[in-house]
DNA sequence: GGTCATGCTGACCATATGATCAATAAGCTT
DNA sequence: AAGCTTATTGATCATATGGTCAGCATGACC
């Protein structure tokens, strides 16, 4: 399938080469009740849309699931509406409140909190779907990624960098520094191009290891936290080193 | 989008001198020599395409340089034609070996030149044409991600890796384990998240930092070494510390 | 000013696509 | 088995698209 990016009306393939007049063609016709219905073409239009596009045909897309595509403008009026609603399920939908609470816990030490919240969110967020619907979406309508990177820089990132600061022993509440913020994005980042790297390049890990693996995770977050603590001793100079970090976080 | 092709290819605005009937409505014809033509036909397409994806239209691209799409049919014979022209320029066409040569340099300290390297990766690759030009081709033909990718993997990661170990003080040739390569897949990833976040998504940096910016392209380099360090230890145990990390970066 | 090679265009083709609608038949109730 | 509701379809429409071609008109040369 090449022409998903390119378009061509003309070389389709003649799928039919014998002559043969083909009584009928059409199978057993399965009527199911509304809900199901509905659902099973919400569900495959997620996984048809993230492997094709949204450019993809409604016809094509109908035939993949075995019915014609005016059954599916019966339920949905328009492409658009379909295609919104793919939106609304994959990435909107996907968001867990549960993360904020998560970061926002008392007790949980902050490194094992931030490696937790990031294997969730690494499980959540790194599927084919996400990954290849948020994408396409960003490359074209950028409604839905407006949305979702509104939810990141209101809901998550303020309390990833409170949690950062926390571990650095600061309590600051001003505005995170460019910094400050662009070491997250490169933990954040890190973590995503995981993601962009299996599904999108596919290029990515060998099997052995998943995109959510804790270890990878920790090693990141890690990393990440002992860099943060450097942030510091910014103005201090590029040669100085903190005499004894303050707590200094290994695998 | 539609009007484009009501409306003439010529945006450019008749003199409409008086009521005298005009026998000439179509607007001047501009005659360029060939390579001149092709010159602009390739750099409008890259930009074209790169923001409109590869299903863009070709009568609504020329009519963006002010042709009929005819004539872009007489430069290049089919529409994946002129699509490869642009993959290849934009993405193969920006390889440069001289990072290899960077990479492989003996004297220059390995942190300067790993930040060295990436802030000269970061400015070449970091653009708005390369960034969603190599999103948009990964997600659908990915002959041209492939040779990218495979172009990082042959001639960029092993020289990473391998300058890596050398900070470490290791000599070792074998195959990166998949704790290396995944640390250095977070680093790669975070810089190149940047181009994403910026040209994908449209939520970048405020303005005030470049994506290509040495102190954070640093920060990030600086933080991955370190990162490294710990890499020997890995099977030591989870809370041991080098009592004496071998060389601590900062920043 | 005249002429000529050729850069460039309008009209056209064949197919494909999003969307509509009357007609059909599956599954329920009786 | 008959009847009814409505999920499902084939035929159809209007437009859009990649691609072709004969012929126009432009700029260089005389």
């Amino acid at each position: 399938m090449v022409d998903m990016l390119v378009n061509s009306p003309h070389p389709r393939t003649n799928p039919e080469p014998s002559g043969l007049p083909v009584p009928r063609p059409h199978a057993v016709r399965r009527r199911l009740p509304v809900a199901e219905r509905e659902r099973q073409i919400v569900t495959a239009a997620i996984s048809y849309f993230a492997e094709h596009g949204f450019a993809a045909q409604m016809r094509d897309f109908a035939a993949a699931i075995g019915v014609t595509h005016t059954l599916v403008y019966h339920y949905f009026p328009t492409k658009q509406a379909l295609v919104d609603r793919v939106y609304l399920e994959v990435i909107v939908g996907r968001w867990k409140s549960e993360w904020e609470t998560l970061l926002d816990h008392r007790t949980i030490p902050i490194p094992e909190k931030l490696v937790r919240f990031y294997c969730d969110y690494a499980r959540t967020v790194l599927t084919r779907e996400f990954v290849r619907i948020l994408v396409f979406s960003g490359l074209t309508d950028r409604s839905i990624t407006d949305r979702f990177f509104t939810m990141l820089g209101e809901r998550l990132f303020p309390r990833l960098i409170r949690e950062t600061r926390r571990f650095r022993g600061s309590r600051s509440r001003a505005r995170p520094s460019s910094r400050e913020h662009e070491l997250l994005m490169g933990l954040h980042g890190g973590v995503f191009y995981g993601g962009m790297r299996q599904f999108v390049y596919g290029h990515g890990i060998a099997g052995e290891q998943a995109l959510d693996d804790p270890s990878t995770i920790a090693d990141r977050v890690h990393s990440y936290l002992n860099a943060s603590l450097s942030l510091d001793l910014a103005v201090a100079g590029p040669d100085s080193l903190p005499s004894r970090p303050r707590s200094r976080v290994n695998a």
